[in-house]
DNA sequence: GCCCTCCGTTGCGTATTACGGAACACGGTG
DNA sequence: CACCGTGTTCCGTAATACGCAACGGAGGGC
């Protein structure tokens, strides 16, 4: 049992390969055991202890008190500042994020590009929040959720055909799958300045979102409002992007978007 | 220059730990190129080309194209989102931060305890952001900062002890190094149920601080707010005090204590 | 109270693995 | 065009991290 499936890439550092593999587990997981991290990884316990024991050693992993499950220690939160703290997006649109999520009762986020992906940077939970879970960090595909429309639009032609190159792969039953389709779905998005998602990444999950203009007048982010299909209605649309209209106007403002 | 300055603990992997370093340096410094990298570890070119090359498959380490320095990476916000998504304080203290600090226009973080220090786990700028820098995940000493003072006045006597072990390191000139007199001012933390930092953690800085409590009654973390000093006047601190324990019991309560 | 099981750690020998050295590409610059 | 400073690649070596097996502790069932 040397390689777990698919071929490990010969040039990567293996032990920090799979340290980071344990992180991602334990991210994944919440908790977990040292023979369970072992089974996981295909490695040895002795293996996975060590690899463990110097991730404590950094507090990028904890334990409750001497003995137990690991889960994620609270030195990542240095890593994790790094990174919104060089993004003014995440400086800037917490507060915008929190008081729109409290206005419209609904789950709001501020999502950027990243590769070909849409990475979630900030989340701010609506007064009602059923299973509320957590979005940050999570990368979604361009062209199942309303964020990553909005950003594709945001691209140009060229950019957009690279970013979408490969398969459209189906998230949901209704996951936009024909890339005419979708070609057609961006363009209203950049009339229309606003892109939904209904039940296309998952079902019974309904998201709008809005562009969020930089400096330069490009798209930099995207602020989403997602909810049950059931209380995101389609009739509750309008009302809903008017207020992601007025948040994402401020906020592009903040980032220096010249006021139109 | 096998070790760079102190010993190695032979029980840690040495590429993880040294990982982990470059991650650090990165979190520290915002950018750097391998060069850097390879030289503040003290290691070999290739070495740090290999870790960087790694991390980066993984996303935790990211570069502006495929040429230029390095910084930390999208990626990591999945595992912030992790630690995050299991410290109730900071899910629901989110929102809580972001409306005091609009309302004090000064900065709001909460922090808990975490060893012998305190972290900061969330935080929310004000209005009137002057030189507004990141604590999030920043581990502060427990004697020289007002939420550290709570933090500690909520522990019994032996913890206080315990984790008082070893001499006050002074961080600014009027950080109190003093055992006997950090007692008294923990004595009246207790009483008092605030704390205030007078320019003991950075000259020019000044701090106040009231606890959160748990289900259990117990001090589970802290929140402050913080400012420089001439904004944040000693008369001021009655007025704070009192914002902050309306936060601090909304927060509470949402924390399932029980409503006193 | 005892044993039994499960979990995580520790020593140890080995060969895999990551390291350091040097040469190599690639831009930017004078 | 040559030069400097990047970062990457190749290669041989030995340090290093690995797997194995035995150990020590906690908890649970009988």
């Amino acid at each position: 049992m040397r390689n777990n499936g698919e071929e490990r890439d010969a040039a990567l550092v293996q032990s920090v390969d799979r340290a980071v593999a344990i992180l991602e587990l334990l991210a994944r997981n919440g908790e977990a055991g040292i023979t369970e991290i072992a089974a996981e990884l295909g490695v040895h316990k002795s293996s996975a202890s060590r690899l463990v024991y110097t991730l404590r050693a950094r507090e990028l992993v904890e334990q409750n008190g001497e003995r137990g499950p690991f889960r994620i220690g609270l030195g990542m939160l240095e890593f994790a500042g790094a990174v919104t703290g060089q993004l003014d997006c995440v400086r800037l649109g917490g507060p915008v994020c929190s008081t729109l999520a409290e206005r419209l009762g609904e789950t709001v986020n501020i999502a950027v590009l990243d590769g070909n992906r849409a990475v979630n940077v900030s989340q701010a939970r609506g007064s009602s929040a059923v299973a509320a879970q957590n979005w940050v960090g999570r990368r979604t595909p361009l062209h199942a959720t309303s964020s990553g429309k909005v950003l594709l639009a945001g691209e140009s032609p060229e950019s957009q055909e690279r970013l979408l190159a490969g398969d459209l792969e189906p998230c949901a039953p209704r996951t936009i799958t024909d890339p005419v389709r979708l070609r057609a779905v961006l363009r209203r998005t950049a009339e229309d300045g606003y892109a939904t998602c209904i039940e296309e990444l998952e079902p019974g999950l309904h998201a709008v979102a809005v562009p969020v203009f930089g400096a330069h007048g490009d798209v930099v982010a995207a602020i989403s409002a997602a909810g049950p299909a059931y209380r995101l209605s389609q009739k509750r649309i309008p009302e809903i992007v008017d207020e992601l209209r007025t948040a994402s106007r401020d906020l592009s403002v903040r980032m220096g978007h010249p006021v139109s």
